[in-house]
DNA sequence: TGTCCCTGCAA
DNA sequence: TATTGCAGGGACA
């Protein structure tokens, strides 16, 4: 993607909207750091795209010879301002950016050419100016961005903003003119008049050729000047043919020029742009492209005490990279060593620890972690940040532990998207840093990791190391300039990681005998339901087969398709099955069949496999960048869809249990993502349906089939609540039909009902796709951005499935903040009241808390306490919560 | 052995 | 033609 930047327009701009700043020497420079602040902002919102800046060159261009008039009347350009073009040209030049000048055309001229050759190439093209003249160039990949207003325009929105579409505005401005440029227009005939003629006949030939059906002054204004047309539109049409000295791909930004700029800021009084600058000047700037490291050859420190002894000079080094090499498969992971690197040096160091070992019978790399990692003004920086913190935790408590910085993790806090380490070294430099996967291996040539020399590791783990040294400075740059994402990284996100690797050390108690129990018990029903069906269906089959499956309902007896799959097979889904079951008896034994299968194979026979024999505990794993809205994942076992909604399923919460002489205690957020719409929307009724602390599903019931309250029927509940969640989800009238199973014209009738009901959530809706689209990006309460590109995309159906998710992802996103910050504010709190126990569980908007048993109050109220004071919304934040043995007491 | 498809569990 | 996930078994290369 290519951002072209109309420099001039924005030095205008800047100049009349910024005071009038002095430097210390008397230079102005309130222009120059407008026209900086705009094109530092671009380049962080548009960190991927080519940014190019276009000025117009000095001296008169082809319109001046075209028409003498042409700018006549604009007064020279002010002093103060004219000093300001060589120290601005020199800082952005400076700091790497490509700028453009050609004389004879203006910078319309070379971006309209630029941004055709860009289109011909298939790259989208944003052009960043405050003129309207571009407008005409819009479409098909080309859009205009206004970054004082924050407005994005594609062709919807050129045709919105003036009423033409792009194609139209030249002779848009024909008619209108241009009172900046000196260029009067047809007279009598503005904006509202030029939009509806070109809306009627299209062009100004269409117009000319029907003057007779305008009204009388507009058609002898028009006679008069139509002779001056054609010299209008060609002052107004731009270029798109300009020689050019550079390729369009050749105008890359290229390496901060660190010293230059450190002068350059000094100069203007620039202190924060000066502070902002890497301490010391580098020689390969990290935008520069490294193309690859020279690997400093690593030292390897035997594995003996003490190490530190090994290192020297590292106690000055105030970024210390280090790569962990690891073996082995969840939980049971080993540690097998350590690559340190600082600019000038790397270290290998041996070792071998188990993850879950009950003691550290290493002490010697623990306390040379914890002292590197805790000497003042030190930043331990890598990746995987949870599992380091895990290894020299131990059962320490977590405010022990600094905070380590986590590459990773910093990428996630700008995007919103998992980018591993290899991702972005790929995506800066090109580079492919060696891997463990690719020194082991694949199929059967793979070796184990114990297999690897000693030399082997500490080429792996050091040279990683190194490149981390190079990635650092440039997200800590990312970081820097969006103030928000630091603060999220720095607040919330990376102290996190911390409690996330406190709650999988700690894992939850799972009853291997309950489970046991449970599955003795529904293995002989699913014999028999499986005899049951054989019978019915008359031939054995695979019961566990879609594929077999479909072929004996739908050939073999007979029974009507009703949906296929997305793969064009005959769904055998449990809504469809539902649906036959009225036909036949096999379809109700398939659905109960594969109830109890699901039950054995992911939760009663699998949750024993992962009980940590050392803890006797199962340590699940959370993924804190797992998700496009800021939600946790969990894994290896996923905690987070242990069954609920039926007996059978409930059943294995039983199994989730305390410690002896400990309880659950299980605290959920009660309907949170409502809760943010209220908040969000500022919607009216919503508001005061919190507000009163009402049933809200029973609160829109009654609103929807106005009735009272208390005359709301199970089943106008049960539609309310579809359709509130169905808000949640960005739903459209035919997916609620689906889901309440009602006509596509009743559901229309509710959702319409709904929104006169909810004015405010319409608002919202609509207000959050139009954000999607302009800023390709939506954000949640505490500013996480989830990017929505496909908002944009010429495809219906991909379109309308980004903007659900551009709806859901404020609401999911915000909850999933206050669920982090929660979290944070729960681990605090318990420091130091428990002696055991902890956060064990976190299921979305539900934390689950082991405690010893006669603490049971004491932490129940900080529990409570550290959830609803995680965010203050206009609407209560109201959480419940239970206590008991199991899991299943704990759920009220 | 790896990958895709279909299915189904949760918030 | 409802959001976000993880995971099992079958089918096939």
């Amino acid at each position: 993607m290519y951002v072209l930047v109309d420099g001039s327009s924005y030095l205008y701009r800047a100049y009349h909207a910024m005071p009038p700043l002095l430097s210390p020497q008397g230079q102005a420079t309130g222009a120059v750091r407008g026209v900086l602040n705009m094109v530092q902002k671009l380049a962080a919102d548009f960190a991927q795209a080519q940014l190019i800046i276009v000025f117009d060159a000095p001296g008169p261009t082809f319109r001046d010879e075209l028409y003498a008039e042409y700018k006549a009347h604009r007064p020279a350009m002010p002093e103060d301002l004219r000093s300001q073009i060589a120290p601005l040209d020199a800082l952005l030049q400076a700091e790497g950016y490509p700028l453009l000048r050609v004389s004879g055309v203006e910078a319309d001229d070379v971006i309209a050419t630029l941004a055709r050759q860009a289109q011909r190439a298939g790259q989208p093209v944003l052009i960043a100016t405050g003129d309207k003249d571009l407008a005409q160039l819009v479409g098909d990949g080309i859009e205009l961005i206004d970054t004082m207003k924050g407005v994005r325009l594609d062709a919807a929105g050129v045709l919105d903003k003036f009423g033409v579409p792009p194609a139209a505005i030249v002779d848009y401005l024909s008619l209108v003119g241009d009172s900046a440029d000196n260029i009067p227009g047809i007279p009598g005939i503005g904006p509202k008049t030029a939009a509806k003629l070109l809306q009627e006949f299209g062009s100004i030939e269409g117009i000319l050729a029907h003057l007779e059906a305008l009204p009388a002054r507009h058609a002898e204004n028009l006679r008069l000047q139509r002779e001056r047309l054609p010299l209008l539109r060609q002052l107004i049409r731009v270029r798109e043919d300009v020689p050019l000295d550079s390729e369009l791909a050749a105008l890359q930004r290229l390496p901060r020029d660190i010293a230059r700029l450190r002068e350059l800021y000094r100069e203007l009084a620039f202190r924060g742009e000066l502070a902002k600058l890497p301490e010391v000047p580098t020689d390969s700037p990290p935008h520069a492209a490294p193309g690859a490291i020279e690997p400093i050859a690593a030292r390897i420190i035997p594995e003996q005490q003490p190490w530190m002894d090994f290192l020297p000079g590292v106690e000055t080094e105030a970024v210390l990279t280090l790569s962990l090499l690891v073996d082995g498969e969840h939980p049971f992971v080993r540690l097998l060593g350590v690559g340190l690197a600082s600019r000038a040096a790397a270290w290998y160091l041996p070792c071998e620890q188990d993850l879950y070992a009950p003691g550290w019978p290493e002490p010697a790399l623990l306390d040379l972690l914890r002292e590197l990692l805790c000497q003042p003004g030190r930043r331990l920086v890598g990746v995987q940040s949870k599992l380091l913190y895990q290894l020299l935790m131990q059962d320490a408590p977590v405010a022990a532990l600094p905070v380590c910085v986590d590459l990773e993790l910093m990428a996630y806090s700008l995007e919103t998207r998992a980018a591993s380490f290899e991702e972005q070294l790929e995506k800066h430099w090109q580079v492919q840093v060696p891997t463990l996967a690719a020194l082991l291996g694949q199929g059967r040539a793979r070796r184990s990791v114990q297999a690897l020399t000693e030399a082997e590791r500490a080429t792996l783990t050091t040279q990683r190391a190194q490149w981390m040294q190079l990635l650092y400075p440039l997200l800590q740059q990312d970081l820097a300039a969006s103030p928000q994402r630091q603060a999220l990284y720095e607040n919330i996100d990376a102290p996190l990681n911390r409690v996330l690797a406190a709650v999988e050390r700690r894992g939850v108690l799972v009853d291997r005998e309950e489970l046991a129990r449970q599955g003795a018990e529904l293995r002989l029903r699913m014999q028999d339901v499986r005899a049951q069906a054989i019978a019915a269906a008359g031939i054995d089959f695979n019961l566990d087969s879609p594929k077999q499956l479909a072929e004996v309902l739908y050939e073999r007896l007979q029974l009507q398709a009703t949906t296929k799959t997305a793969g064009g097979q005959r769904s055998t889904a449990e809504e469809v099955l539902e649906g036959l079951s009225e036909q036949h008896a096999l379809p109700r034994l398939v659905l109960e069949y594969r109830m109890l299968a699901k039950l054995c194979s992911t939760y009663i026979d699998k949750l024993p496999q992962l009980i940590q024999g050392r803890s006797g505990r199962v340590h699940t794993l959370y993924n804190a960048m797992g998700t496009s809205t800021g939600r946790l994942s969990s894994a290896e076992p996923n905690l987070q869809n242990i069954p609920i909604r039926r007996p059978e399923g409930r059943r294995i919460r039983d199994a989730f249990i305390a410690a002896p002489g400990h309880l659950l205690i299980a605290a959920d957020y009660s309907q949170i993502e409502l809760r943010l719409m209220a908040h969000l929307s500022a919607d009216t009724s919503l508001l005061s349906a919190f507000a009163q602390h009402q049933d809200v599903h029973q609160m829109t019931a009654a609103e929807i089939f106005d009735c009272p309250l208390e005359q709301v029927s199970a089943d106008q509940r049960r539609a309310a609540k579809a359709i509130n969640f169905g808000l949640i989800y960005g739903m459209s009238a035919f997916g609620l039909a689906r889901q309440l199973g009602l006509s596509r014209h009743d559901a229309d009738a509710y959702v319409q009902r709904y929104f006169e009901r909810y004015p405010g959530v319409r608002e919202f809706m609509q207000k959050t796709r139009a954000l999607a689209r302009e800023q390709g990006y939506v954000e949640t309460l505490w500013g996480r951005r989830i990017m929505t590109p496909e908002v944009r995309s010429s495809r219906p159906a991909l379109r309308a499935a980004a903007e659900r998710a551009a709806i859901n992802a404020p609401l999911q996103g915000s909850a999933a903040d206050i669920m982090r910050q929660a979290m944070l504010n729960v681990e605090a709190r318990l420091q130091g009241v428990l002696s055991s126990g902890g956060v064990v569980m976190q299921v979305h908007d539900e934390l689950i808390v082991e405690c010893p048993a006669e603490a049971l109050n004491e932490v129940r109220e900080h529990l409570l306490a550290g959830m609803q004071s995680a965010a203050q919304l206009r609407v209560p934040l109201e959480v419940s919560c239970g206590q008991g043995r199991s899991w299943n007491q704990a759920q009220h």
